[in-house]
DNA sequence: GTCTATAGGCAGATAGAC
DNA sequence: GTCTATCTGCCTATAGAC
């Protein structure tokens, strides 16, 4: 019941069909209640039909978590696939935590939902994945055989963006080279904001 | 059921009386599955005892939450009010990241329910106080009138320490000064790791 | 594709014996 | 202080009419 208040954000559909408009409720209501916290009953009210409506597009509750995460599991998934190509090679520390925070700029929504639930991160088809993923990112910015601080400034550069969830909507929008400049400082190398 | 491997953590007591224990087990199960996926079942079995007993020591599921809460509420909110009594003056922001990162130290554990439960987020007693007293640390952090790229990485210095959740416990605890320093970094200051 | 009705289970919470 | 037994209500999920 906000974040809509100025241009539409590219990755939410407006939610033409009821399936999607199920998808989009759930969303919004897991946000702010948590999965667990949130009924069936909640989302066919806020969608306007019936719990019976609901397990007609779905078969469980839990395939909502599913539906709704595979998108930016996805990406992040081409990602890691990149960085293992990639492996010797060109890009460096600042580029893969460009393309990270890209990620997760261009799914803000959902990633309150996956950072922050536990339902989510229980998952057994969510939260493992997602732990694997974000590792394997992790493991690539802190290099072969990396220090201890090292290994604890590469946590620290990932902190920054995953706290993008906690910005004000604007905020995280236009701010994005500012982010991106304090994610390289926490990590310990120096970028330019454009 | 980790934590405990240096010096002893001071906020955490080894759990002697049932109504300790009641606390140190709800806490682990909700940090787990999350408050609204653990149900009282769940703790009176793994105290070793019943669901009526639980109504004993306290009223109403909620109120686990508020106690354990409490503790690390009480300790942030007497740094915002040092904040406040010291405005004009000698607290650099380099301490106020340092004060506030030791805080979250000493709440390991509680640290992740409180940065991802939903449920706790919500309660009336703690998230909006929550929120009240971030809020506060972070404007402080910011300096009056502040840039839009000041205010930005006011945020992103916060998020590196709340993502010490995020960390392997003896990481956490062993790299504070580099924790510290990148969260610095992040904000534009630079730091000495002592 | 959406509805009404309902099954079946487990949740939080209470009563009252010991 | 802890137990057994039970109440009430909401939950996920299903059956079957339209």
């Amino acid at each position: 019941m906000a974040t809509r208040n100025l241009r539409p954000v590219p990755a939410q559909a407006p939610a033409t069909g009821t399936r999607e408009a199920i998808l989009d409720n759930a969303l919004q209501l897991f946000e702010m209640q948590g999965y667990d916290g949130t009924s069936l009953r909640q989302i066919a009210e806020a969608v306007g039909t019936t719990k019976a409506a609901l397990y007609y597009h779905f078969p469980a509750k839990e395939h909502l978590l599913v539906e709704l995460t595979r998108p930016m599991i996805d990406e992040l998934s081409n990602l890691v696939t990149r960085l293992r190509a990639d492996a010797a090679l060109a890009l460096k520390p600042v580029d893969v935590l460009g393309i990270y925070l890209d990620v997760f700029l261009g799914h803000l929504p959902l990633v309150a939902l996956m950072a922050r639930d536990p339902a989510t991160q229980n998952h057994p088809d969510i939260g493992p994945r997602l732990r694997t993923l974000v590792e394997a990112v992790q493991k690539h910015l802190a290099g072969p055989d990396p220090s201890p601080e090292r290994l604890t400034r590469t946590f620290c550069a990932l902190g920054v963006i995953h706290a993008v969830s906690l910005l004000p909507d604007d905020v995280a929008m236009n701010q994005r080279d500012t982010i991106l400049s304090a994610a390289a400082a926490a990590l310990g190398q120096t970028s330019r904001a454009k």
